[in-house]
DNA sequence: CGAATTGCGTTGCTAAACACTACTTACTTG
DNA sequence: CAAGTAAGTAGTGTTTAGCAACGCAATTCG
C-alpha cells in the first residue's frame, strides 16, 4: 500500500537538510540578519549580536566555504576584511523574514519596532505566504505531494474505502 | 548620526530570536517536516528520521511545551500517542517551505522528487517569496527598514553627501 | 491467565559543539 | 617606534547531541 509520501530519511531527495546544514547551526540565522542590515565588519558582528570571537569567526568561516557570504580584505585598510551576503545568501530572505514573522506572531507577541518596508511607498510588506502557480493564496490543507511524473494531472478522488493517509491533513 | 536600522542585541524587539528559541535547536525542522508529512506517532518519527529516542522525546516535549505541537494519547489504545501540529505549528510551513525550497536551488541542486503541489489542479506551488502589501513582488533591494511611525511615509530621496549607510542594500 | 510484544520514555556514559577569557599577529596611526 | 585597531587563535570549562541499554505500562498472543 503505497503512501506517497517525502522519503524522509533520504537526505538527497529534499532541500531541507541540505539548508540546515548550514544554517542549522546556532548564530546562522542571526548572522545573516546582520549582514541584511548592514553590517560588514567582524567587530560589528561582535558587537551586535554579543556572540564569542571564536564562534564567530568559525560561524564566518562557514557561511562563507558554503558560499552564503563572500569575504574580501579592503584595499585601503588591509586589517579590514569584508563580510558580504552574495546572492545565495540573499536568496534566504524570504526564509528568514517568513521565520522572523512567526516569531513577532506568537513569540514577542507584537508590533517589532522597525518594521521591513516597501521602499517604494514605505509599507509594510505583506506576511510571507504559500501561493499557487498562478498566484492564489494556499493553506496547508490545499496542498498535497506529488510524484514528479504525476504533477499537473486531474486530482483523484479517492473512490476505495480505506482511509488513505491524508497527505498534509495535520489537522483534526 | 542615527542610522535607522534593527537593535540586534535587543532581544525584544524582533521575532527572529523568538523564532529560532525552538526551531534553532538540532531536529526541530525536521520532526517539523515529518510532521507536515502526515506522521503522528514516536516511532514513526523515530524511524523517519534516524535520530536518537531520548533527543526525539526532548524535542517533542519542547516543541509541545512551545504550542507547536501537541501530544494526545489516543483512547482505544493507550499506549500510543498522537504528536500533531497545532495551528502555531502549521503557520511555520511557509518558513519551513521556503528554507526547503533554498535548499533545492542550492543544495542537492536538483528535482527533490516528491514535489509539493496545489491539491485543486496539482500544479506545483510558486516560490515562496517577498510580496508588497499590494501584491508587487520585492526585492531585497527594494527593502528598507523604517521606524513604526514612518511607515507609510513617502520616501525621501537622501540630499546629503554623508553617504547614509544602506538599509539592505547588501550588494555591491 | 501468563509470557511476549509494542509504544514511549529514561538513564548512564562518550563525543561534539558552544562559550568565556586571554593571547597573537598584521596592519595603521600619531 | 609606541599605541591602538581589526581579525583571528588557543586554552579551558560547560552545554548539548548521540548511542546503547534499561524501565514500564498497555496490549496481544498462546
Amino acid at each position: 500500500m503505497e503512501k506517497l509520501r517525502e522519503p524522509l530519511n533520504d537526505v538527497q531527495n529534499c532541500g531541507l537538510p541540505a539548508a540546515l546544514e548550514v544554517m542549522g547551526e546556532r548564530w546562522s540565522f542571526m548572522i545573516l540578519r546582520a549582514a541584511f542590515n548592514g553590517l560588514y565588519h567582524f567587530e560589528e558582528y561582535l558587537g551586535a549580536l554579543g556572540i564569542a570571537r571564536n564562534i564567530l569567526s568559525n560561524r564566518l568561516a562557514r557561511l562563507v566555504e558554503h558560499g552564503i557570504m563572500k569575504r574580501e580584505p579592503l584595499p585601503d585598510d588591509r586589517r579590514k576584511i569584508e563580510y558580504r551576503l552574495t546572492e545565495k545568501g540573499l536568496d534566504l530572505l524570504p526564509a528568514m523574514l517568513a521565520l522572523r514573522q512567526w516569531g513577532e506572531k506568537y513569540g514577542c507577541g507584537v508590533p517589532s519596532n522597525p518594521v521591513l518596508c516597501d521602499a517604494r511607498d514605505g509599507m509594510p510588506i505583506a506576511p510571507i505566504q504559500i501561493h499557487a502557480h498562478d498566484g492564489r493564496l494556499l493553506g496547508p490543507r490545499e496542498l498535497e505531494w506529488r510524484k514528479t511524473g504525476d504533477v499537473g494531472k486531474p486530482t483523484i478522488i479517492k473512490q476505495e474505502d480505506e482511509p488513505l493517509r491524508p497527505q498534509l491533513n495535520v489537522l483534526r
